[in-house]
RNA sequence: GCUCAAGUGGCGGAAUUGGUAGACGCGCUGGAUUCAAAAUCCAGUUCUUUCGGGAGUGUGGGUUCGAUUCCCACCUUGAGUACCA
């Protein structure tokens, strides 16, 4: 019986499905494991080899969870919002919902013919209302809480609207808007009702801000600053311009603390941790205040090094700072002026790309140095955002390199208040071996005592403290978007109210057009029904809106980290329509045992991702701070690209190609064979000179990978047949007649042709074959390129495991003794199993099943007391085999629920030991000797030997190191 | 510029606490089988060699009886990040 991968494959994942063998139970006895992956955004292109490699390892890992006795959670779903589908729906005029429907379609039978233990009842996708609906709740939970910085966490803006009933809010530390004012509780009461939502919107952990925002004109949409990359959009390369625009934002800045004390508990990588507390840009320092000359007004700057404050040479405000009009002098006022107006036209992008050049104008006002009293020149300058800190800077040229090079353009003096430092040529930055010198009450002090000094010496003046900043913004939330989740927001007055609870969800209404309105509204503003009408609670036409009970509702939609900032918990209970998730669920899963997904998320959706856990943690609706325990970032897998080289005249192509083998690099390599002048003859033929052929020359161009062979040779006839241009090409083969490519490895796309579609792998070579190979290529972090070449290794082990079992009469499995051997072969395969699993080492349990089965089909083992342990332990990587072969010895039930082998160490003991013998730390021979042997007898044995003698040629040895069981080693 | 990660055969990679470097697989070479090919099986495959050996894990140094592994300096590649006061 041999073989037949197809068919196995296809019956399993059929049986599988019938029988919802990978059900996870709420309810269970069993201790709980939740394997999760990022879910994928269905695009229109599906699967290429590269995005399973990270489903495959948590499926493994899944898997050998229920061996071990887990109850385990392995869901799936969609991140289905999002841009793709969107521009698609703009172009064609098809319902995002229509293509996203189809593309999962498409994912869906992709990922089931790989046969993942998915609990696919679980399923939730991010644009169903069923889902959205708890978005929007969360959503609604955050605009009616607050940050309380006394108790650190998340409260009920209701016990906010009590405090200033009877206090104001003098005494409340929260975190709010810069410009809250105060007030008292009398204050307060006198109020408005829109005066009070006005400024507890300043509060609210979710609220509606005029802010600067990342406008992208060619996307008509806003991006955060994680989607930009060098002043382009990430999506599509656009250019990005600063805009201002009334947003809903999130209050993430409140939970700046705890995002980055919370990195400690949880076991990610170091490289996504590292870029996440740099995007957070933690920094200790001071807030200091200085006066200025002839006004009322003062400058608040942010700086972490206090202790250079006598190095001050200059104030420097950003261009937009409130101050600069208040302050500047009549006589420098136009140059302010057209200072100000020309860096307002310079884009973000143009900012970025011109870091180098130093402009800025002085403002004709003077600050007062709290200490000296001396009076500092206030300057205005670019290089300081005014998104930062204050957006004023305390100039100290002589302690940093942009002070220092802004002071030498504008011919600022630089004092110097570093104890024997030369700053003639550049300044002195570094903190660790800083003293401080010409500086009053300071000077011979270091950092550290320094800073200590000057902090205390503000506090006295009452012009300064001690101040944690951090760099982390507040995240835009609105996106002015068709195909995202709306929001359950209506407006009175231009104030913004929640719709009840109840009432979710606010499903998506129907638009003729996904653009944005001619009026320049996002497209829900082509929506005609789509105003909230607050009797009969529902979505109504907008010609209704009276402003009386019926009112417009929000136009933007949620930003595509809205839905995936939920879903981990959602699946939990996802079917749930009363609450987000059951106690009882949650209480049972807790938490995310072990996430698997891309780095590219580290500042985007596991930021936000945690910050939402927190805040859920806060309200307490989740028991634990952090949503996943466990992370792991797979590599990307890179294609091997094929180049063919094709000789050309001039920019002209002769349609004549000529193997890798003639070259090497972009030189040939000979001329002096009998195929290089069969290409002269062809050059001859098709009308070249020999001069022309003087001034020929060739260029790489990319060959669809699939015509490549495992040797790297091109099948020329389905190059030929790829385009009609190439129909009559000539190719000029190497002498044996093959034609060889150049390979290279660089990222899968399909712009270079080398993406490689599992389908094709599935049906050529199985399931099971894939799951083997895409572990089998490296370590699961790691980057490494795909070569479809290699798979006929893991598949021929796969053929040597069956035949195991199988030979031409049937099943060849008996119910006899087992040897030593093969359970020595057995119990080392467990341990080293089990040890690579625990360790993510999957690559490696390949390796070991092959050296497994080598040893066994060697030993000629029958024995089912062996044959059936091995395939347990095989099941997870190769389930689909494992399931034929486990049934085929008799069991009824799935292998999925077959208890993992258990290891026993007692068949590994040995009997004698190959000694390495070494001579100076260099192995130079074996001697087997008995396990028990003494280190005297051991040396005896070893120096009598006549190796030995030969080594050491007459030699004494100076000293003999034995480490009884591991080596022994002459020196000498 | 800064931060982090990594450099091992023709290729992907292995060596888990410092103890036989190159496991396993691809590719390559030779052989068996076949009319032939595919498939399958067997042997070999780091380099070098006077066939005794000798050298060897990016480079240079150090610690050690012994270093791919630990320490220092440098080189290269990749990833992230960037006027953050």
């Amino acid at each position: 019986m041999k073989y037949h991968f197809n068919e196995i494959e296809k019956k399993w994942q059929d049986h599988w499905a019938k029988n919802q063998t990978f059900k996870a139970e709420n309810n269970s006895s069993k201790p709980k494991y939740y394997v999760l992956d990022m879910f994928p955004y269905p695009s229109g292109a599906g699967l290429h080899v590269g995005h399973p490699l990270g489903y495959i390892a948590s499926d493994i890992y899944a898997r050998y969870k229920r061996h071990k006795g887990f109850n385990v959670l392995h869901p799936q779903g969609y991140d289905s919002f999002g841009l793709p589908a969107e521009q698609y729906a703009i172009q064609t005029g098809q319902h995002p919902a229509i293509t996203t429907a189809e593309n999962i379609k498409t994912y869906r039978r992709q990922l089931d013919q790989i046969g993942f233990s998915f609990d696919w009842s679980r399923e939730v996708r991010t644009s169903d209302p069923n889902y959205y609906k708890w978005t929007q709740w969360v959503f609604i939970q955050l605009f009616e809480s607050w940050y309380n910085n006394e108790t650190n966490k998340a409260e009920a803006i209701s016990d906010l609207i009590t405090i200033f009933e009877a206090e104001g809010n003098k005494k409340v530390d929260a975190i709010c808007d810069d410009d809250t004012e105060m007030f008292s509780s009398e204050d307060w009461n006198s109020y408005s009702t829109e005066k009070q939502q006005e400024i507890l919107l300043k509060y609210r952990l979710t609220y509606l801000a005029e802010s600067e925002v990342n406008w992208c004109p060619a996307l008509g949409t806003v991006l955060a600053n994680d989607e930009i990359v060098n002043g382009v959009s990430e999506r599509g390369g656009h250019p990005v311009v600063r805009k201002k625009m009334t947003q809903w934002s999130m209050r993430i800045s409140a939970y700046a603390k705890r995002l980055l004390q919370g990195l400690n508990t949880i076991d990610w990588p170091k490289p996504l941790k590292e870029s996440q507390r740099n995007w957070i840009g933690k920094s200790v320092g001071a807030h200091v205040e200085f006066k200025i000359l002839n006004s009322e007004s003062k400058i608040s700057v942010f700086t972490t090094r206090p202790d250079t404050i006598f190095g001050a040479s200059f104030m420097t405000l950003a261009p937009e700072h409130d101050l600069v009009q208040r302050i500047t002098t009549p006589e420098q006022k136009a140059q302010v002026e057209a200072y100000i107006e020309a860096t307002a036209k310079r884009s973000e992008r143009d900012r970025i790309a011109d870091v180098k050049t130093i402009s800025g104008v002085f403002t004709g006002a003077y600050a007062e140095h709290p200490f000296t009293n001396e009076p500092i020149p206030i300057w205005i300058g670019d290089y300081v955002l005014a998104g930062y800190g204050t957006g004023a800077v305390m100039s100290v040229p002589c302690g940093d390199q942009r002070d220092y090079d802004f002071a030498k353009h504008f011919n600022i003096p630089i004092p110097n208040i570093f104890e024997g430092v030369d700053i003639s040529k550049e300044p002195f930055e570094d903190k660790a071996t800083t003293i401080i010198a010409n500086s009053d009450f300071i000077n011979g002090l270091n950092y550290k005592e320094a800073t200590k000094k000057v902090i205390e010496a503000l506090e006295k003046l009452g012009q300064g403290k001690r101040k944690i900043n951090y760099r982390l913004r507040d995240a835009v939330f609105s996106r002015q978007r068709y195909w995202g989740e709306p929001f359950p927001v209506y407006y009175v007055n231009g104030l913004p109210q929640m719709i009840d609870e109840k009432h979710l969800p606010i499903t998506l209404p129907e638009v003729e057009k996904y653009l944005p309105t001619e009026t320049g509204e996002p497209p829900l503003g082509n929506a005609t029904v789509w105003a909230w009408d607050t009797k009969s609670h529902t979505v109504v036409a907008n010609d209704l809106i009276d402003n009386k009970t019926v009112f417009p509702l929000e136009l933007n939609t949620m930003p595509g980290w809205a839905g995936s900032s939920q879903y981990f918990n959602r699946y939990m209970d996802p079917h749930n329509d009363e609450e987000i998730f059951s106690r009882e669920a949650i209480n049972y899963w807790q938490q995310v045992d072990l996430y698997i997904g891309g780095s590219e998320h580290a500042t985007g959706h596991l930021l936000y991702s945690r910050f939402w856990q927190k805040f859920m943690f806060d309200k307490g609706l989740v028991p634990h701070d952090e949503f996943a325990k466990k992370l792991i970032n797979q590599g990307m897998i890179l294609g091997t690209s094929a180049f063919i080289h094709e000789a050309i005249l001039g920019d002209k192509s002769l349609n004549v190609f000529i193997s890798s083998g003639f070259f090497i690099g972009p030189n040939f390599l000979t001329s002096e064979n009998d195929n290089w002048k069969k290409k002269e003859l062809i050059l001859k033929k098709k009308g070249i000179s020999s001069e022309d052929l003087n001034k020929m020359t060739y260029r790489a161009i990319h060959a669809d990978v699939s015509f490549i062979n495992a040797s790297d040779e091109l099948d020329i006839e389905a190059f030929k047949n790829w385009r009609d241009e190439y129909n009559d090409a000539e190719f000029i083969t190497d002498a044996d007649g093959t034609f060889k490519v150049l390979r290279e490895v660089e990222k899968m796309s399909k712009s270079k042709f080398n993406v490689v579609n599992p389908d094709q792998i599935c049906e050529e070579y199985g399931a099971d074959s894939l799951r083997l190979y895409e572990m089998f290529l490296g370590p699961l972090e790691q980057a490494k390129p795909w070569n479809t070449a290699g798979i006929t290794g893991v598949h021929g082990f796969l053929k040597k495991l069956w035949k195991l079992y199988f030979d031409d009469n049937g099943l060849k499995v008996l119910d006899n003794e087992p040897t030593n051997d093969n359970l020595k072969t057995l119990h080392k395969t467990i341990k080293k199993v089990e040890e690579d699993i625990e360790n993510f080492s999957f690559n490696t349990t390949v390796s070991t099943f092959m050296i497994a089965v080598n040893e066994l089909t060697a030993q000629q083992c029958t024995s089912r007391a062996i044959l059936e342990p091995l395939i347990i332990l095989v099941s997870p990587y190769a389930p689909h085999i494992a399931e034929e072969l486990w049934q085929q010895l008799g069991y009824n039930e799935s292998i999925a629920r077959a208890t993992f082998p258990k290891f026993e160490a007692s068949y590994l003991v040995e009997r004698s030991k190959n000694y390495p013998i070494s001579f100076n730390g260099k192995m130079r021979f074996t001697i087997e000797l008995p396990i028990d042997l003494s280190k005297e007898e051991i040396e005896a044995t070893v120096m009598a030997h006549e190796k030995t003698k030969a080594q050491l040629d007459g030699r004494t040895p100076k000293k003999v190191i034995i480490v009884p069981g591991k080596i022994v080693n002459i020196v000498g």
